[in-house]
DNA sequence: GAACACGACTCAGAAATTTCTCG
DNA sequence: ACGAGAAATTTCTGAGTCGTGTT
C-alpha cells in the first residue's frame, strides 16, 4: 500500500520561511528545516490521465472550462502571442502581451491542477472507522502576539489618562475595535465585557475602573480605524508584500499530507483572541474569548509522521495518533467549554466522501419514504401519546423541513428552537385562515437566531392531535413533552439504516431541486433564462430550508443602479434599431452595389441584437435579483443540494457548469463533476 | 436504562477580502 | 486607463446534529 513517497517528506517547501518568521516578530514557531525532496509529490498515485469512464459525447464535466479555454487561447491567438518571456519589462504598464502570458499562465496552472487532483472517488474505501492511514501537517499557525499601543494613544478613565497594564490594554482594544458594532450598545454584552475585563486588569486597575461607561476609548477607536483605512490606502506594492507574506503562511500550514496526497487544510488558523459574538440574545456574548497556547492545543497526526514543531519556549499539550478522527489539531475554548477543531478544507477526500455518502443516504430514503409516510400517518391515530407526538414532529420535519431540535442548557445559548423542542407559545392554530382550514402559524427562533414564519395548512388528524398537545399547557412548555430528538432518531434508524431527522432535510431539498428544475427550465430558453430558473429552483429549496439573510445594505440602491442601467440600454436599443432602419433605407436606395453600405447594415443588424441580448440579460437580473433579495442561496447549494442533480441539468441544457459553480464550489464538487451521467435521477 | 456529558462533525450567516464593472 | 463602488468569493467561527460512553 505505501508507495516511496517518504513519510518524512515535508508537506511543503518553503525556501525562505524562517526569514518570514523573524519578520513576524519571532512569534511564529522556529520551524526546523527539513529537506524538501518531493518534486510533484504525491501526484504518483493519482492517474495523470484524464477519465476513464465518460463515454457521453457530452463532456459535462469542464464543458464551460473548456470552452472557456478554448475561447481564452483564441483570443490569444488574435492578439499575436509571444511565448518568450522578457525577463522583466521595467514598465508597470501592461502590455497585451503581458495579459495574453498571464492568460495563459492562468490556463496552464489550472490544467496542472486538474492533473494533480487526487481522484479519491475512483479508489476503495477504507474499513469502517478508518479516516486515514497516514497523516502529518505542520500544526496550526498562531496569531500574531499583542502590539502595546503607541505611546500617544491613552485610554481614560472618567477623563484622566489611564496606562493600563498590557493584559488589561489588550482587552481593552477587543473593546474599542467594537464600538462601531450594535454589540457594544447591549446590555448583556456590555456586562459581560466588563466583568471579564475586569478578571484581566490589576488590583490597582480594578479598584480605579469601576464603571464602563466612564471608560474613554475614543482614542484607541480612532486609532484602531486610522489603521483600518491606512490599510484600505496601501499602495499596490505594499498589497503585494502582504500577499506574499499570506501565501508563504498558506504554504507552510495551509496544507498536509493524507495518504500521500497534498490536501488543503480548511482552518489552519488558531482562532484570535477576542471579545465572543454570539448570536441573538446570547446570554454569553461580550465575554472574553482567551489566547490559546500551544499547550492547551492537542495534535493529531499518524505515528510515522514528523510531528509538527511547537512555537520556541513551547509544547503541545499532547500528541496523539487517532486515525478513527479527522482533524489534525483540536483545543478548548473557553466561553462554552466546547472543542474546537483544525479540519481540511471541503475540497479534500475525507470530507468529499462524507457528502457524497451523505447524498447516497437521502437518495435511499426516497425508495422508501412512501412507506415511513404511511407509517407516521398511522401513528398519528396511535394509543400512545409519544408516538403520536413523534408522528407530529416526523410530519412537520418531512412537510416543513424543520431541524430535529435537540433540548439545550437553559441560560448557556440564545434561546432557540428546532422541531422537538419546539414549546406551546411557538404555534397558533387556526381552525379557518385566510381561506385555509386547520392552519397552524409557526413563529419561532431556529437556528443562528433566524426566525422562522410560516402559516400551514394541516391535515386534520395533524391538527387535532396538536389541539390534543396543547391542553393544560403554558406558554413556555413543549409542545412535544413526550418526545426528543433522541427517540426520534432511534425509531427513524430501525425505519432506514443511517436515517436521522436531517437526512428528511436533505432528501426534501434535493428532491425539490430536481422537481423545481424539471418544471422551470425548457431546452429552448437562452442561457440567462435558463440560469434564472437555475436560481429560482435553488430558491424554492433556500425558502422550504428557511435560509435568509439580512437585505444588503446597499440593496435599494444597486436596484436603483440596475434599473437605471435598463433603461439607459433601452434607450441605446431604440436608438441603434432607428440606425439601423437609417441604414437599410440608404442601402435599398444607392443599390446594393455599394458593399460598404451591406455592411453597415450588417454591423447595425449586429449592434441592434446584442444591445437585445444584453438588455434580456439585465432584466433576468433585475428579477432574480429582486426575488432574492432576503434569501440567501448558498448554504443549501453547498450543504443540501446533491450536486449531481446541478450537473445532470447543466449537461442536459447545455449550461456551462461554471455558469452555476464557481472555482471553489467546482472543487468541493469535483467527485460529483467527474462521475455524473446525463440520466443521472436522484 | 435513561439521563446526561462530551466529542466530532455538518451547517450557518456575517464580515472581510478580492475581483469585476463601469463611468 | 484608472479608480470607485458593487458584486462575488472567501474566511471566520458560532450553532446545530447525532453518536457514544459514563453514571
Amino acid at each position: 500500500m505505501e508507495s516511496a513517497c517518504s513519510p518524512r517528506v515535508s508537506v511543503k517547501r518553503e525556501p525562505e520561511d524562517d526569514e518570514f518568521a523573524a519578520k513576524k516578530k519571532g512569534l511564529k514557531r522556529k520551524r526546523i528545516k527539513d529537506e524538501p525532496m518531493e518534486g510533484p509529490s504525491h501526484s504518483s498515485a493519482t492517474p495523470t490521465t484524464k477519465k476513464k469512464t465518460k463515454q457521453r459525447g457530452q463532456e459535462e464535466e469542464s464543458d464551460g472550462e473548456a470552452q472557456k479555454k478554448k475561447s481564452k487561447k483564441k483570443t490569444e491567438k488574435t492578439v499575436k502571442k509571444e511565448e518568450g518571456e522578457h525577463p522583466n519589462s521595467k514598465k508597470p504598464k501592461k502590455t497585451k502581451e503581458d495579459i495574453a502570458e498571464a492568460r495563459l499562465m492562468k490556463i496552464k496552472k489550472k490544467e496542472e491542477e486538474e492533473q494533480s487532483r487526487w481522484r479519491w472517488w475512483e479508489e476503495e474505501k477504507y474499513e469502517d472507522g478508518v479516516k486515514w492511514k497516514f497523516l502529518e501537517h505542520n500544526g496550526p499557525s498562531f496569531p500574531p502576539e499583542y502590539q502595546p499601543l503607541p505611546d500617544n494613544v491613552h485610554f481614560y478613565y472618567n477623563g484622566k489618562k489611564v496606562k493600563l497594564s498590557l493584559a488589561a490594554e489588550e482587552v481593552a482594544l477587543f473593546f474599542a475595535q467594537m464600538l462601531d458594532h450594535d454589540y457594544t450598545t447591549k446590555k448583556v454584552f456590555r456586562e459581560n465585557y466588563f466583568k471579564d475585563w475586569r478578571k484581566e486588569m490589576t488590583h490597582e486597575e480594578r479598584t480605579l475602573i469601576q464603571d464602563l461607561d466612564k471608560c474613554g476609548f475614543g482614542e484607541i477607536h480612532a486609532m484602531h480605524k486610522a489603521k483600518v483605512e491606512a490599510r484600505k490606502i496601501m499602495t499596490k506594492e505594499e498589497k503585494l508584500v502582504v500577499k506574499e507574506a499570506n501565501k508563504k503562511m498558506v504554504d507552510e500550514y495551509g496544507y498536509c499530507l493524507l495518504d500521500h496526497h497534498k490536501e488543503r487544510i480548511g482552518n489552519f488558523k488558531i482562532e484570535p483572541p477576542g471579545l465572543f459574538r454570539g448570536r441573538g440574545e446570547h446570554p454569553k456574548q461580550g465575554l472574553l474569548k482567551k489566547r490559546i497556547q500551544p499547550e492547551d492545543v492537542i495534535i493529531n497526526c499518524s505515528k510515522e509522521a514528523r510531528v509538527p514543531v511547537p512555537p520556541a519556549g513551547h509544547r503541545w499539550k499532547e500528541v496523539r495518533h487517532d486515525n478513527a478522527v479527522t482533524w489534525l489539531a483540536s483545543w478548548t475554548e473557553n466561553i462554552q467549554g466546547s472543542i474546537k477543531y483544525i479540519m481540511l478544507n471541503a475540497n479534500s477526500k475525507l470530507k468529499g466522501e462524507k457528502d457524497w455518502e451523505k447524498y447516497e443516504v437521502a437518495r435511499k430514503l426516497k425508495s422508501c419514504v412512501d412507506n415511513i409516510r404511511n407509517q407516521y400517518t398511522q401513528d398519528l391515530k396511535s394509543k400512545q401519546m409519544g408516538t403520536r407526538q413523534r408522528a407530529v414532529a416526523l410530519y412537520f420535519i418531512d412537510k416543513l423541513a424543520l431541524r430535529a431540535g435537540n433540548e439545550k442548557e437553559e441560560g448557556e445559548t440564545a434561546d432557540t428552537v428546532g422541531c422537538c423542542s419546539l414549546r406551546v407559545e411557538h404555534i397558533t392554530l387556526h381552525e379557518k385562515l385566510e381561506g385555509n382550514e386547520c392552519v397552524v402559524e409557526f413563529d419561532f427562533l431556529g437556528k443562528d437566531s433566524i426566525r422562522y414564519y410560516n402559516k400551514v395548512p394541516v391535515i386534520r388528524k395533524v391538527f387535532k392531535n396538536l389541539k390534543l398537545f396543547l391542553e393544560n399547557k403554558q406558554p413556555g412548555d413543549d409542545l412535544f413533552d413526550r418526545l426528543n430528538t433522541g427517540m426520534l432518531n432511534k425509531h427513524l434508524s430501525s425505519l432506514m439504516a443511517g436515517l436521522t431527522a436531517k437526512v428528511f432535510r436533505t432528501y426534501n431539498a434535493s428532491i425539490t431541486l430536481q422537481e423545481q428544475l424539471k418544471e422551470l427550465t425548457n431546452k429552448s430558453d437562452n442561457v440567462p433564462e435558463k440560469l434564472l430558473s437555475y436560481n429560482r429552483a435553488n430558491r424554492a429549496v433556500a425558502i422550504l430550508c428557511n435560509h435568509q439573510r439580512a437585505p444588503p445594505k446597499t440593496f435599494d440602491q444597486s436596484m436603483a443602479n440596475l434599473q437605471a442601467k435598463i433603461d439607459a440600454r433601452k434607450e441605446m436599443l431604440s436608438l441603434s434599431k432607428t440606425e439601423l432602419k437609417q441604414a437599410k433605407k440608404e442601402a435599398k436606395t444607392k443599390g446594393s452595389s455599394e458593399p460598404r453600405l451591406q455592411t453597415l447594415v450588417e454591423r447595425k443588424k449586429a449592434a441592434v441584437q446584442r444591445c437585445e441580448e444584453q438588455l434580456l440579460k439585465m432584466e433576468v437580473q433585475a428579477t432574480d435579483r429582486e426575488e432574492n433579495k432576503q434569501i440567501a442561496l448558498g448554504t443549501s447549494k453547498l450543504n443540501y443540494l446533491d450536486p449531481r442533480i446541478s450537473v445532470a441539468w447543466c449537461t442536459n441544457m447545455d449550461v456551462p457548469v461554471d455558469k452555476i459553480y464557481n472555482k471553489s464550489q467546482r472543487d468541493k464538487f469535483a467527485w460529483a463533476i467527474d462521475m455524473t451521467e446525463a440520466d443521472f435521477e436522484f
